[in-house]
RNA sequence: GGGAGUUUAGCUCAGUUGGUAGAGUACCUGCCUUACAAGCAGAGGGUCAUAGGUUCGAGCCCUAUAACUCCCACCA
């Protein structure tokens, strides 16, 4: 009935085609059953997925399989998260265009065509891959809808006070031309020179040495700091220095216990912006201002003959007149970690822009976040510390404007006159500014309004992707309805960038959590300590190549592996074991099948012992299974039933197979019995590897239980137990037999006999004899023994003489 | 500097309320057994990172140390 060989290349796409044309993974909006309702993270568009996306995301589908199979009517949508800069720099790479050099309208559209070609792309691979996600229920963070929502979002929090707008010094980049978030950033160790300078004193009393990577910084320089507790320079606190190069500058000399006395020489330069010390000695002793590099990273006015050179270029000359002019006294070649932007590794600088934030860093709204995570059900536990440690460092606002070109726009326009921001009508949402104008006047009489330029980060449209799952947008009782969402799942490097900013937005405008539960993947390594990232996408190890040498179904036994929320290494090790899990159910399932071909599933009125034994090690393998399903462990749960799987080929199925067989010898009885068991067994072991293995057991499934079996799909099926009557001792007993057959096995592996070499006689002794007697065919036959004897005792087994030929 | 994780067989990892140390794989030894040699049967292999402590008893609980990984902070 079965091919001999599993032709996975054939198969797969068959199947995924089918379950698409008959909508098997569809929500049902009208059933009564329980919903299960899943935010499944958008991934971002912005070039080619890779293992570690697939690890995630079969992970969890494992988990929502499980659900489906427990009855329950599944909510999981598969959405795409393209807005934004990611996807942006996506189509300025693949387009050969610059955004800022051609209208909004045009790039948007160019844009759009792009996405879909990704999204398609993307979609194709995650439902090849074995995912059970409604596309139908999908979303782009760029459509209308989610468009929408953001907007939605933003008004009401602007309205609420809880969005507001300032001009503040951020992390801007300036080759993506935009202001960043603290948590784009990432460290990068880059060579430098540690410039010593001596500045002059302006009462001509001699000089002070200061040393500095970023002499380029000197027309910005607004003070000089030195620690107060350093006394060889307390005397210098007052006192006015002249700036090198910049001598009509004169800034004076303040103590902060911020500066280190044993870096450097002790005494710093403060510019406007060098970094978030100079930030943060701007405020507190209200310096001026003195903006010495533009957004795209050339010298200002201010910079005098300098102004419009590159940062590194005018780093250059200011060194060369440095020197010239006699202010450099060393100078020192360092390796220095810098904060770069994570998308395009460009160093950053500080910037004074008006930007929009959301208020999340008031002690109070920390407490507060800390509450709501202690309500979520994190899995695995640990990865809550992460959450919560975050949580307790949070000093800065969150940033949500973006000086780029493709994203969700600010609904929001500023009276020219008076400078108030009109926010748009919710009901002619989405809006874009740049394209319509306020329908009525400002307050002030005005009307006339400058459309806000910026766009909204893509964090903030993807921190409400519950609302856009539960259509707050168009209908907020049926979203209050819906949320919590029982559960997301993402990776542990998004818990602060997306989790909890998620459960910021739902605790502002729905004052819930956005979900019940949260499980948090690890990561895949490509090797020990390396992290399988995007440059490795197009390797043998991308995983269109993946799957094309191993098949889903192995890629996903795999991603099952170890505990949940683990890193793993993908190795070739790993799959074999899948490989060989893949053939072993194959070829069972061949072998059982080929004596079911004329086999109506009915209940025999006589069941033989071993039959009932494995059908009630299956229970018991059900029920140790499903517990650790229960527990978010889909690797755990794996193992145990696959180890009770190789338990009912190696023992199980040797015994069935001579009564199915020779039903001449054994009896028609015993066959149905066999078969009965067979039936009952691999049908409910093929259900609980559907998890796992989604495209085998369904080719299995329709081969043969199909036509006994209801649900058009194995995957539609629900998990239960065998039924078959409560009996005393079965596990033990029928372990027992195993024990005497692995015994006899033993003794002709030691005599290097043939498993069917015969036996003439052996003598088993046990306490309770009734139960092995009852079994004496199956033993005999399985053994390959002639005849028995039976003694009461304590157990032992005495094996006789082979015969040989 | 703060936090999280890891350390058990050659390798990859289990070990859930403390009670004789486990699996797969590799290696070795057998076996063509009317599904599967990508299989079956069997054997060897571990000072559970280190040092203390609690306990009748510790891989597990406590304290300290070490190594590695990651996150955050600092980086004049």
């Amino acid at each position: 009935m079965l091919d001999n060989k599993y032709n996975f290349a054939e198969k797969e796409p068959k199947w995924e085609k089918f379950w698409q044309e008959n909508q098997v993974y569809k929500f049902d909006e009208k059933s009564n059953k329980p919903t299960f309702s899943i935010d499944t993270p958008p991934p971002t568009v912005s070039g080619h997925l890779h293992m570690g996306h697939i690890f995630g995301f079969a992970q969890a589908d494992m988990y929502a399989r499980y659900n489906r199979m427990l009855g329950k009517n599944l909510f999981y949508p598969l959405g795409f998260d393209n807005n934004g800069l990611p996807t942006e720099l996506l189509v300025e790479k693949e387009k050969k265009i610059k955004a800022h050099t051609i209208p909004r309208e045009e790039f948007t559209k160019i844009a759009l065509e792009l996405v879909a070609k990704y999204n398609q792309s993307y979609r194709d691979l995650i439902m090849r891959s074995g995912m059970s996600c409604d596309v139908l229920l999908g979303y782009n963070t760029i459509d209308n809808h989610s468009q929408k929502t953001s907007q939605k979002s933003f008004i009401e929090l602007a309205k609420k006070g809880i969005a507001y707008r300032e001009e503040k010094p951020s992390p801007w980049c300036c080759k993506c031309h935009t202001s960043v978030a603290e948590l784009e950033l990432e460290d990068k160790e880059l060579a430098s020179v540690f410039n010593y300078l001596n500045f002059r004193l302006a009462d001509g009393s001699g000089t002070i040495p200061i040393a500095t990577t970023r002499p380029e910084f000197l027309p910005a320089c607004v003070a000089i700091f030195v620690n107060p507790e350093d006394k060889r320079y307390a005397h210098l606190v007052g006192k006015k220095v002249k700036v090198p190069l910049f001598e009509q500058n004169e800034v004076t000399v303040l103590a902060d216990s911020k500066v280190g006395i044993d870096k450097g020489t002790g005494i710093v330069m403060c510019c406007t912006f060098g970094d978030q010390t100079d930030v943060e000695w701007w405020r507190e002793y209200k310096l001026p201002l003195k903006a010495a590099i533009d957004d795209s990273g050339r010298m200002t006015e201010i910079a005098g003959k300098y102004a419009g050179l590159k940062i590194i270029e005018a780093r250059k000359q200011i060194i060369e007149d440095l020197k010239s002019a006699g202010y450099i006294y060393k100078q020192d070649p360092i390796v220095h970690a810098v904060k770069v932007h994570e998308r395009c590794e460009e160093p950053i600088e500080f910037l004074s822009k008006k930007q929009w934030f959301i208020r999340t860093s008031t002690e109070e709204l920390r407490k507060k976040w800390t509450e709501l995570g202690n309500q979520v059900e994190w899995h695995p536990e640990n990865m809550k510390a992460r959450y919560m440690a975050w949580v307790n460092n949070l000093n800065q606002d969150w940033s949500i404007s973006r000086q780029r070109y493709f994203g969700v726009p600010f609904p929001v326009w500023y009276c020219k006159k008076c400078g108030k921001p009109i926010f748009a009508d919710e009901k002619d949402l989405p809006v874009n500014p740049l394209s319509t104008m306020p329908k009525t006047k400002c307050e002030c009489g005005s009307n006339e309004f400058v459309p806000e330029n910026d766009i909204m980060d893509t964090w903030a449209t993807s921190s409400v992707t519950p609302q856009i799952n539960c259509d707050w947008a168009e209908n907020e009782k049926e979203c209050a309805k819906r949320m919590p969402m029982d559960m997301r799942f993402c990776g542990r490097d998004i818990i602060t960038t997306w989790s909890l900013r998620t459960i910021i937005k739902a605790y502002y405008h729905q004052n819930c959590l956005p979900w019940k539960k949260l499980i948090v993947n690890g990561w895949v390594m490509a090797d020990k300590g390396v992290k399988l990232s995007k440059h490795l996408s197009n390797s043998k190890l991308g995983p269109n190549e993946m799957i094309e040498q191993y098949s889903a179904d192995v890629i996903r036994y795999w991603c099952a592996i170890g505990a949940y929320g683990r890193d793993v290494m993908l190795t070739d090790d790993g799959l074999k074991d899948g490989y060989k899990l893949l053939n072993k159910l194959w070829n069972a399932s061949k072998f059982v099948l080929s004596f079911m071909e004329d086999y109506i599933p009915t209940k025999p009125a006589k069941i033989l012992p071993m039959d009932r034994f494995i059908m009630h090690k299956f229970n018991e393998a059900f029920e140790k299974t499903c517990a650790q399903y229960e527990n978010v462990e889909m690797g755990y749960a794996k193992s145990e039933i696959e180890k009770f799987f190789w338990n009912f080929c190696d023992n199980y199925i040797e015994i069935a197979k001579n009564r199915l067989y020779k039903p001449e010898i054994y009896g028609e009885e015993a066959k149905t019995s066999a078969q009965w068991a067979c039936y009952n067994v691999l049908l409910g072991v093929l259900k609980l590897f559907a998890i796992t293995m989604p495209y085998i057991t369904e080719e299995i499934y329709q081969n043969y239980f199909r036509k006994f079996e209801k649900e058009i799909s194995i995957h539609l099926t629900t998990l239960s137990k065998i039924d078959v009557e409560n009996e005393q001792n079965i596990i033990q007993n029928g372990d027992m037999v195993v024990d005497i057959v692995s015994k006899v096995r033993a003794f002709k592996g030691e005599n290097k006999l043939s498993m069917k070499t015969e036996i003439d006689q052996m003598t088993i002794t046990a306490q309770n004899l009734d139960f092995l007697k009852d079994c004496e065919s199956d033993i005999k036959a399985v053994c390959s023994v002639r005849n028995i004897n039976f003694a009461k005792g304590s157990f032992s087994i005495e094996i006789g003489k082979p015969i040989l030929e």
